[in-house]
DNA sequence: TGTACCTGTCATCGA
DNA sequence: TATCGATGACAGGTA
């Protein structure tokens, strides 16, 4: 395997530099440095695959790890926004999706037949990349830009020696074309012997030439080549792909055979890259089943490779599959095996998305949706809304969950405000009927595929979309893997109602209580007292009251305590490390100092032993060091001291001093 | 089965 | 004295 790897890997390098002569840019730089999203148009009307990194995104959703300098980030930051904003529509947050790739291959120019290069049949895509596909606009900086893009791929290549003088000579190929690397050559010349439409007013090389290096490189018969070059696109492209998923993205699950088992079936198909649609887990709403409109993810049961010939913008915004193909559920869904998708040159992330989104009808359905779903939400109480990963049916929208919460509160918080709460964690005392609510909310609610989400979907926990506990108003599309599909049992309406109540709830509900446990809680103590005082209540009601109330409010401290426990560890964790940075600066900076100081002793007895040289006492004899020294004082003169010893009378400049203090003695 | 973690609850203290 | 917030401790549930 690891042989088969290696000749696709080479296989990859050598279809790189094809990419590249024929004006597909291919940043191989990104796949080396798991940025996966290699494949980028240059030119040309129908070069149209093209990939949005989404599986760039699958770990830096919070837009952490992007580069500040890139390009997508305000994409990046938009189509987030964009999604959420979707989310907050009340739609399924999270499509799982198993599309990984979508495989395409080259169809023939339009400009061979003599159309325009930009007609209307050019791909959106494409005209989506005016600047660059018309090949007429193209500045300076873009071709800096194929210069960098080539020599990236130059230098990969340099341990091919062959390949990359191969390359290099039909990229240097003498003519009239700038010396812009291998992404100069137009393409045409590859498969027409013509001259390009591209620049007609130049000449071009006999295509002959380039047919002979096209065979040498491809170790073609020429012959053959000409009635093989578009399967040896169509494969070598697919091998390009299998090579990505193997070896480039080990996250991709699919396996190689998977991958040959379709790619006869895959070239046999004349698909157009723009039809080339990706194909997910789709939802598909089925009919309504006791008042809920459920989302049923359907697994895509085709190959890996979804080769549909069905033009995407024939599908009818409004149908029922308005979900499906959700381009973005790699972005979403940051648990995703996705590895490829279909998508724009990078930048164009949100455009794609929502193109996608008005093509399949998604908006059609998410309005419909919605609709229903904001209708179901209006007869419900909003306080309720919150109730549902509570215990005791206490909101924990507490400003604890708020995405202040720094450090290990942030990972705390993020977990229990999510959707997995309400099974995740204790319950506290929900040995009894309590316990029921929160976790088999969405048995009644919610049917999945067995297959479906099985392991890749549902384990992002990073999201918190605020629930609804109304059984008939919405779905859960979180923690369904254990949860089981529909069964008969859960239709009925009445165990919905107290499956998601809390214990205090059932209670108050026993009592009569008219309130819910979020209202005792919350409201004021002059309106509670009034309310234990002034509607006649039980003994009993008013226990359960104020039992209600204290539990609620010592809850939500509890979560506070908690999280200012946690933030103080963060900050003292912090606090640790900062000491510790401090610390070890200030050794350095010591170390330093005495080094320095050393140094400078070092030269003081030098500029001493030269000073006292130049120096004679009273006889005409040079200053010794060991019997004279240099004093500064602090007036900053310097004099010359005697070193005192016995019976050693001093001279000179410091015989001044010693005769004042001789003086002074007596 | 043991362990770590999360969460709810109780008891207690101080304001 | 009642109320409330904070916090330690405990128990139950889950992975």
């Amino acid at each position: 395997m690891q042989n088969v790897k290696k000749y696709f890997t080479e296989g990859l390098i050598q279809f790189t530099i094809l990419l590249s002569l024929i004006g597909v840019r291919v940043d191989v730089d990104s796949y080396w440095n798991g940025y996966y999203s290699p494949l980028e148009i240059n030119d040309g009307p129908s070069s149209a695959f093209i990939q949005t990194p989404f599986h760039s995104l699958r770990d830096n959703w919070d837009g952490y790890s992007v580069h500040p300098k890139c390009p997508e980030l305000d994409y990046f930051f938009a189509s987030r926004r964009l999604l959420d904003e979707v989310r907050a529509l009340g739609s399924p947050a999270r499509f799982p999706t198993q599309l990984s790739a979508w495989l395409v291959h080259q169809v023939p120019d339009r400009s061979e037949f003599g159309e325009p290069p930009n007609s209307t049949s050019s791909s959106n895509v494409n005209a989506g990349l005016s600047s660059e596909s018309t090949g007429e606009e193209t500045n300076d900086s873009d071709l800096l830009a194929e210069d960098e893009s080539c020599s990236t791929v130059s230098a990969r290549l340099r341990g091919r020696q062959e390949e990359c003088q191969t390359a290099t000579q039909l990229s240097t190929e003498p003519g009239p074309y700038p010396s812009t690397g291998a992404c100069e050559i137009p393409k045409e010349g590859l498969f027409t012997s013509g001259a390009s439409p591209a620049c007609p007013e130049d000449p071009r090389p006999p295509a002959i030439d380039i047919h002979q290096h096209w065979s040498h490189f491809l170790s073609l018969p020429v012959s053959e080549f000409d009635a093989r070059q578009g399967v040896c696109m169509s494969a070598l492209f697919i091998i390009c792909v299998c090579c990505v998923i193997q070896d480039l993205d080990p996250l991709v699950p699919q396996q190689l055979s998977d991958l040959d088992a379709d790619i006869s079936s895959a070239i046999s198909q004349d698909v157009s890259l723009r039809d080339a649609m990706v194909t997910g887990s789709t939802y598909d709403m089925i009919p309504p089943r006791g008042g809920v409109r459920t989302l049923v993810a359907r697994q895509p049961r085709g190959p890996l490779f979804q080769l549909e010939s069905t033009n995407s913008s024939d599908s009818s915004p409004g149908t029922t599959t308005g979900l499906a193909a959700l381009p973005f559920t790699t972005v979403v869904n940051g648990t995703s095996n996705g590895t490829l998708s279909h998508g724009a040159l990078g930048g164009c992330l949100d455009e794609a998305v929502f193109d996608q989104i008005n093509l399949l009808g998604l908006e059609g359905c998410l309005d419909n949706m919605d609709a229903q779903l904001l209708g179901n939400l209006q007869g419900i109480d909003p306080r309720v809304l919150g109730d549902l990963d509570s215990d005791s049916g206490l909101s924990l929208e507490s400003s604890s969950r708020g995405p202040t919460s720094p450090g290990a509160s942030e990972v705390s918080s993020a977990s229990s405000s999510s959707f997995c709460e309400d099974e995740g964690g204790a319950t506290g005392y929900s040995s009894e009927a309590d316990s029921l609510p929160s976790k088999d909310i969405a048995d009644y609610d919610t049917s999945w595929s067995p297959v479906d989400l099985s392991e890749s979907v549902w384990h992002d926990h990073s999201y918190s979309t605020p629930a609804f506990s109304h059984p008939s108003a919405t779905t859960f599309p979180h923690k369904t893997i254990k949860q089981e599909p529909f069964s008969d049992e859960d239709d009925d309406g009445e165990d919905y109602e107290d499956r998601e109540l809390s214990r205090d709830e059932l209670r108050a509900r026993a009592l009569h209580v008219p309130l819910s446990a979020t209202e005792i809680v919350s409201m004021p103590v002059e309106e509670f007292l009034e309310l234990l005082e002034g509607r006649g209540l039980s003994a009993a009601q008013v226990t359960l009251l104020r039992d209600i109330r204290r539990r609620g409010k010592n809850k939500l401290a509890a979560q506070n305590c908690r999280k200012r426990k946690l933030d103080a560890i963060t900050g003292l964790q912090e606090e640790v490390e900062r000491l510790q940075a401090q610390r070890n600066r200030l050794l350095r900076e010591r170390q330093h100092t005495a080094k320095a100081l050393g140094a400078a002793g070092h030269r003081m007895e030098h500029l001493s032993r030269d000073v006292l040289s130049r120096l004679r006492d009273d006889s005409g004899r040079p200053l010794t060091p060991e019997r004279y020294t240099l004093q500064c004082g602090a007036n900053g003169r310097v004099v010359v001291q005697q070193i005192r010893r016995p019976g050693v009378a001093s001279t000179t400049a410091g015989g001044k001093t010693d005769k004042r203090k001789k003086e002074k003695k007596p």
